[in-house]
DNA sequence: TTCCGGATGG
DNA sequence: CCATCTGGAA
């Protein structure tokens, strides 16, 4: 389906253009130095790069990132790990479910492929823990394949910079995957899939212009066009931009609800409660008295503790002590 | 005080 | 739609 607006689209088509080779130039000068980027990593550790980043500054993430992976290189030895020593691992990383879902995924992994992680889009988004989003990126960012790559800093760059607005909260629209799709640049036939990460030797010298395109615009999301204060002075695509032209209309407008607050919800009880758990001795259990301690409110705390059992978290024994899962 | 690379599953 | 986590920086 054609987009509705045709002289949109004949713009958007010349922006990308000269966009194109202006967001590569600044990649390759200023993109950050991130230890499973240029070809460094394997087409896992890009995976467990995604699922880490989804909710975390990279400057914390790298850390992370780099134990985890000496201390399971690839999807069959974190297949093997137990559910504790993975909990414990994440540390602080936030959003402990999700450990959980990429040790699942590795097990998927590891029984179902081999241990080779796939490369297709279907058999992806199928692994727990990968939705539309880490799918496509460990095809375009390792394996090289051309796919556009949609996340929120994605869609505040391009539909500020090809539409002149600010993008909406909620779900991408159609019209911004159908935009991500139009201006995502050509490969050339030499450029095809396994110049990326994995394969090809390592050195990462070559990736397709489409692989480049997306990591320089989350890039630059990440680092120039950010969500309330744009630092256009920087950008390499102020001079084409729409939404700078138009004087930066509705900046920062995009959330439809207020964020909510960490102090005393249930989060941060929860985040409370495995924290404890995680310094406790390897194996040992957190007697109740103890786990009562957590936390003021004890109707809040056990509503806890029981989402967390749910989740898998953690295991609630007779005498209500707690322990992480074998 | 608000913001960050808010995506995934229910 | 809704819940999920953390801590440092601006």
């Amino acid at each position: 389906m054609p987009d509705i607006d045709d002289s949109d689209e004949f713009g958007a088509a010349d922006l990308a253009a000269h966009a194109h080779a202006r967001l590569a130039a600044w990649w390759a000068a200023e993109a950050r130095d991130l230890p499973w980027r240029f070809g460094r990593a394997t087409p896992w550790g890009v995976l467990v790069s995604e699922v880490m980043s989804q909710q975390t500054q990279m400057s914390r993430v790298v850390p992370y990132w780099e134990a985890w992976m000496e201390a399971w290189p690839d999807a069959a030895a974190l297949a093997g790990a137990s559910t504790a020593e993975v909990i414990t691992a994440w540390g602080r990383l936030g959003y402990p479910r999700r450990a959980l879902r990429l040790q699942e995924c590795a097990r998927v992994v590891a029984e179902r492929y081999g241990g080779r992680l796939p490369n297709d889009y279907d058999a992806l988004v199928a692994l727990p823990g990968v939705g539309d989003y880490t799918a496509s990126a460990v095809i375009s960012f390792a394996y090289g394949g051309r796919i556009p790559v949609v996340d929120t800093n994605v869609r505040r760059v391009l539909s500020r910079v090809f539409l002149g607005v600010e993008s909406r909260g909620g779900a991408a629209s159609a019209r911004e995957r159908r935009l991500a799709a139009d201006v995502l640049p050509e490969d050339g036939p030499e450029d095809g899939p396994g110049g990326g990460a994995g394969d090809g030797g390592g050195s990462g010298s070559r990736e397709a212009p489409s692989v480049v395109w997306n990591q320089a615009v989350m890039e630059l999301g990440a680092v120039v066009c950010t969500a309330k204060a744009p630092l256009c002075g920087r950008c390499p695509l102020a001079d084409v931009c729409r939404f700078a032209a138009a004087g930066l209309p509705g900046l920062g407008e995009r959330r439809t609800r207020p964020r909510q607050r960490f102090q005393g919800t249930d989060r941060q009880v929860r985040g409370i409660v495995l924290d404890a758990l995680r310094h406790a001795p390897a194996g040992a259990t957190l007697p109740r008295g103890r786990v009562e301690a957590l936390w003021p409110d004890r109707a809040q705390l056990d509503a806890c503790i029981a989402s967390l059992d749910e989740d898998g978290l953690l295991c609630i024994e007779p005498g209500g002590g707690l322990r992480l899962p074998a």
